[in-house]
RNA sequence: GGGUCAGUAGCUCAGUUGGUUAGAGCACCGCCUUGAUAAGGCGGGGGUCACAGGUUCAAGUCCUGUCUGACCCA
């Protein structure tokens, strides 16, 4: 067993190398699989973990958003996997939606509903089909390549049959609950593609352009008896004006010019100069004054509409242009729309999908609305109330299709009543874990208070259909809602295979309702937002409830999602909107949202800016436990956005992987020239041992803590801290013992390796698997549990006192340095004073060692080489004193603080036990130096005797034949004939150094010759020759 | 216009219930070290904690307002 040995360790490696073969490693022995074996599924909580996989739209390369995403939601798992619990991990496909069609269209070269339509739905969702699942290669590689963890074969789509039939039912579902309900909706629609546009196509590039409108000032005659004017640029929407809005708050004038009193907001009267320069006032009012009343159609098509034809009073009506008056035509605008709703007033929309008047307006019925502009205007010319004409340039909305101007209008659309459990979800979003916490009552929070009712319809074509089927005839109304095949079948009578258009709207069938036998039963044309598919994710992947009800019960909610920030609007609404709905539960129960990835200029990321870079580059070149740790340490995932640049990634690989590697090198190194291997020790004596050992089982904990609470971000902080500790501490202070092939150290190491490889598991998953296994010949890291602090040694006095040790060293090298002391040259005495000084005497050796001095003295005395100094405590203070603790503050502060006995005053005012401390200050030019409680210091003797200045040079001598050594290519094993050419003086200077000289340089022997000389010793040009010795005797 | 978050060193960010002299990494400068060495250590400069008020014995931290930025909503 102890003659095992270590592979052998690259000192210089290469980090992509060792990833890729690891990746081989797990593919070929499918470690992912074993490791879920290794935890078997039980009863639920809390042998199981349930993590629930957001599905990303494929139909790009994956990201640096996805990439980040992607490490936490493997960074979790392999936590909780080594925790114990088994955490299934599905992969998830978005598939229907927008996105897709775009695309499609895109390549098909074709544009708009009609164009499709004459194409054919059937090709072109089979076209969809195919271009969403095109990228999912590419995926799977990048995905495998950054280490991610997770099922592609027992993976979910939202296109699959099962998939939808779970969507359908959910639909159905709220359906019976009473929670879908039909209405109309207003969204930007091009009436040449005929087409609704969404948020994400309006906010396109390009869409806003300038363009010329006409602008019109007209008069409502009051029931009140006076006119009101209002302004709008689309005088074509004059004939579906229901409603005013004034703001209730802004102050609108009464003038009377020509027998007439007109009303408008007291700040545009200047701009109406030219019509009403001559108009007397004769009145003010304030919005609210006018809120109310009633005034006399323009037209008459909808003059017997409920509840019109009043003021209404709107925030979001300014006096930045027109009258301060806004007509409101509820069928084309979003915030008429939303006034009226609320006074109750229907929404009426006069325009048909080709973008021309219906019949209700009589006169341009069939006419295109832009087009009969000019008629609209002439005839209220005609009528005498046009008060003025002109034209307006304004940035307005254009189809990013087809460049036509868009129009607002009021579509036929499918809601889900979200405002009827709206406090449902605000109490169940109570139950949510949070990180960033303040998303609970934050982002997410008020976005739920003011959730308004959900559209989920979509004038589309590839997406999961609308289960709704409708009478043709309003004779004999009818309304069928399915949730399953099986019912789609028993009414269709046929097995239904494809639940996508164009099949299901073939689904045909006459009419029960009609007794005539001619009006047929036929689906609605609309499909699901893809967000409602998406946030049936967590039954809907398990064909839930036609399959595996039981799993579901056990599986929900999920234990952890994680996104970016954004789908607090997105997936993590629709998922609680849901879970809510359907479940009175949420869908889960912690929530990870982190921020938006930038590039290197803080800007978004951009492949025309080349701002960022590639991927791919980075794992090839850096790897990708490094991009791994980076992203992962950084504040992204406290929820802010965070710039990526290469340097960082360097820096990454500099601080935390070369660190953990080169400690693993060196143990090989070694253990294997020693011709052993380490094994799991705990019970070294050695402090060193004991304190790296504690030290191990403090990170163990802190990690624990921080993965438990989701806290990447201070787990990664705390290892980065203790790899410090390790390779600047432990290892650089057990050198010797390591090349004396010390078994306590070499274990010792081995163990703190161990260790650290499973806490490092999950944020350094290949290389801590590369360690761990050369480590410990275990097949792999991630199939080991999580270590426990209570496996390895806790002394946290140990711990302070080597923590203290260590303080000492760092200010005795900073005496050295304030002294000009190099730290070769071997100094006389330090001297540590403290009251606690006496718990450091079992530490002298290491401080002597690690600072170069001849002796290590303790001592309790206050040195001559510092003064007292009072430190007050205010914590203790302000409750006694109040109003007097900063006077004491000052009185310390400057000076005026006197000891009388046991007793300290600061000026008058007496101080007691816990309320201040006295401390030593260090006079300057003193070779000593306060440590850092203040209660003690440390004192250099920094005289330099001829002896030590000799011994330093011998120092100097030993370690220009160590680079000579290395400059010759040498093994550290390697024996050496040595040659040096210096002066007699030197020499005779080194004559007691010379068996510690050749010791150390491994010489098997030492000639004195002269050479040319080809190096420096403190000023003396000297020669130094290293040859390998014929014989090693190792 | 409203909301959320943020504003701390040249850059990226920590800063725990208010408490003495505000920290880290990077970058820069200087020094040192080297049998882990194309690595590492020590030290230095660099801060009106965005601004203005307020609460308090005491504010980077709590409150109010303003400004700036990001995101979301309108």
């Amino acid at each position: 067993m102890t003659d095992r040995r270590y592979p052998p360790v690259e000192s210089q490696p290469s980090f992509p190398a060792i990833e890729t073969e690891i990746l081989e490693r797990w593919k070929n022995d499918d470690t992912f699989a074993a490791s879920l074996e290794k935890r078997p599924a039980g009863s639920g909580e809390p042998d199981e973990y349930v993590f629930y996989d957001g599905p990303p739209f494929a139909n790009g390369l994956p990201h640096y958003g996805h990439l980040l995403t992607g490490f936490v939601k493997d960074a979790i798992p392999r936590y909780r996997t080594m925790k114990g619990q088994r955490v299934d991990r599905r992969f998830g496909w978005d598939c229907h939606g927008l996105p897709a069609e775009v695309e499609a269209e895109k390549q098909l070269g074709i544009s708009g509903h009609p164009e499709v339509a004459a194409f054919g739905i059937e090709k072109f969702n089979e076209y969809c089909r195919t271009s969403v699942l095109r990228y999912t290669n590419e995926w799977e590689r990048y995905v495998t390549r950054q280490a991610r963890w997770v099922d592609f074969e027992n993976d979910y789509k939202t296109l699959d049959l099962p998939y939808m039939e779970s969507v359908m039912w959910a639909f159905k579902t709220l359906h019976n609950k009473g929670l879908i309900y039909e209405g109309y909706r207003v969204l930007a629609y091009c009436w040449r593609c005929e087409t609704p546009l969404s948020n994400t196509e309006t906010r396109m590039d390009d869409v806003y352009r300038d363009r010329q409108d006409p602008a019109l000032t007209v008069k409502f005659a009051l029931d009140s008896g006076e006119k009101i004017l209002a302004w709008t640029t689309t005088p074509w929407t004059l004939p579906a004006n229901l409603a005013l809005a004034v703001h209730p708050d802004v102050v609108y004038a009464v003038i009377e010019i020509d027998g007439e009193q007109l009303i408008l907001a007291e700040a545009r009267l200047d701009s109406y100069e030219r019509e009403f320069g001559e108009a007397q006032r004769v009145g003010t009012l304030l919005g609210s004054d006018l809120v109310g009343r009633t005034y006399q159609p323009l037209f008459d098509y909808f003059s017997d509409t409920e509840s019109a034809f009043r003021i209404l009073g709107a925030d979001f009506v300014t006096t930045q242009d027109g009258t301060g008056v806004v007509h409101l035509a509820p069928g084309f605008g979003e915030e008429d729309q939303n006034v009226c709703l609320e006074a109750g007033i229907a929404t009426v929309c006069p325009m048909d999908s080709h973008g021309c008047y219906t019949s209700e307006v009589t006169p341009w019925a069939g006419q295109h609305v832009f087009e009969a502009n000019p008629a609209v205007i002439k005839h209220l010319k005609q009528v005498g109330v046009v008060v003025r004409h002109d034209s307006y340039d304004h940035s307005y909305p254009h189809c990013w299709r087809c460049a036509e101007p868009l129009v607002y209008r009021a579509i036929s659309s499918w809601f889900v009543e979200v405002t009827a459990v709206k406090q449902r979800m605000l109490e169940l979003n109570q139950q949510i874990t949070w990180v960033p916490e303040h998303l609970k009552e934050g982002s997410f929070g008020k976005w739920l208070a003011n959730a308004r009712d959900w559209s989920i319809s979509r004038n589309r074509f590839w997406g999961s259909p609308i289960p709704v089927w409708k009478s043709d005839d309003p004779e004999y109304p009818r309304l069928d809602v399915y949730g399953s095949l099986a019912e789609l079948e028993r009414d269709f009578g046929v097995v239904v295979t494809d639940l996508h258009r164009p099949a299901v709207d073939d689904l045909i069938r006459p009419n029960p309702d009609d007794p005539t036998g001619r009006s047929m039963m036929r689906r609605v044309p609309e499909v699901l937002d893809c967000w409602f598919e998406s946030g049936s994710m967590p039954f809907a992947q398990v064909h839930y409830p036609f399959e595996n009800t039981e799993w579901f019960e056990q599986h929900y909610p999920g234990d952890f999602i994680v996104e970016y920030i954004g789908q607090t609007r997105g997936w993590f609404y629709t998922l609680h909107v849901l879970a809510t709905a359907l479940f009175d539960r949420p869908a889960f129960s912690t929530c990870v949202s982190h921020g938006i990835v930038l590039g290197d200029d803080g800007q978004k990321m951009s492949k025309s800016l080349r701002n960022y870079p590639d991927p791919m580059v980075v794992f090839d070149t850096y790897g990708a436990d490094a991009m791994r740790w980076y992203l992962l340490s950084s504040a992204i995932l406290r929820g802010s956005d965070f710039s990526v640049t290469e340097s960082g990634i360097r820096e990454t690989v500099r601080q935390v992987l070369l660190p953990l590697w080169n400690s693993w090198y060196f143990l090989s190194l070694y253990a294997n020239a020693e011709g052993t291997s380490g094994t799991w020790r705990t019970d070294s004596s050695n402090v060193l041992d004991r304190y790296i050992l504690a030290k191990t089982a403090q990170m163990v904990e802190r990690a624990t803590k921080d993965l438990d609470a989701y806290d990447l971000f201070a787990a990664c902080s705390g290892i980065r801290e203790f790899l410090d500790v390790l390779t600047n501490w432990y290892i650089r202070r057990s050198r010797d013992r390591f090349w004396e092939g010390d078994k306590d150290a070499i274990d010792t190491l081995h163990t703190v390796l161990d260790v650290l490889c499973r806490v490092s598991a999950p944020l350094l998953p290949l290389l801590s698997e590369t360690v761990y296994t050369g480590l410990t010949g275990n097949q792999s890291v991630h199939l080991a549990d999580w270590p426990s602090a209570s496996e390895l040694v806790s002394d946290p006095e140990l711990v302070l006192v080597m923590d203290r040790v260590r303080e000492v060293c760092s200010v005795a090298l900073s005496i050295r340095k304030a002294h000009a002391r190099r730290v070769r040259l071997p100094l006389s005495e330090l001297t540590v004073s403290h009251s606690d000084a006496q718990q450091l005497s079992g530490f002298i050796d290491i401080i002597a060692d690690e600072v170069n001095v001849k002796r290590v003295s303790l001592s309790h005395e206050t040195s001559a080489a510092a003064s007292a100094v009072l430190q007050v405590n205010p914590g203790a203070l302000g409750p006694r004193l109040g109003g007097r603790t900063q006077d004491v503050i000052k009185s310390v502060k400057s000076g005026d603080w006197r000891q009388e006995g046991d007793q300290i005053f600061a000026g008058d005012i007496e101080l007691f036990e816990g309320e201040y401390s006295l401390k030593m200050a260090v006079t300057p030019g003193a070779a000593s130096a306060a440590l850092g409680d203040g209660l003690g210091m440390v004192t250099l003797n920094i005289e330099v005797t001829p002896e030590l200045a000799a011994e330093g040079t011998s120092r100097d001598l030993i370690r220009l034949v160590q680079q000579a050594r290395r400059e010759a290519g040498l093994e550290v094993s390697d024996r050496i004939t040595l040659t040096l050419g210096v002066s007699d003086a030197l020499r005779n200077l080194m004559q007691p150094f010379l068996e510690e000289l050749s010791s150390e340089t491994l010489a098997t022997s030492l000639r004195w010759a002269d050479g040319e000389a080809n190096t420096n010793l403190d000023g003396e040009a000297i020669f130094i020759g290293v040859e390998r010795a014929s014989i090693s005797p190792r």
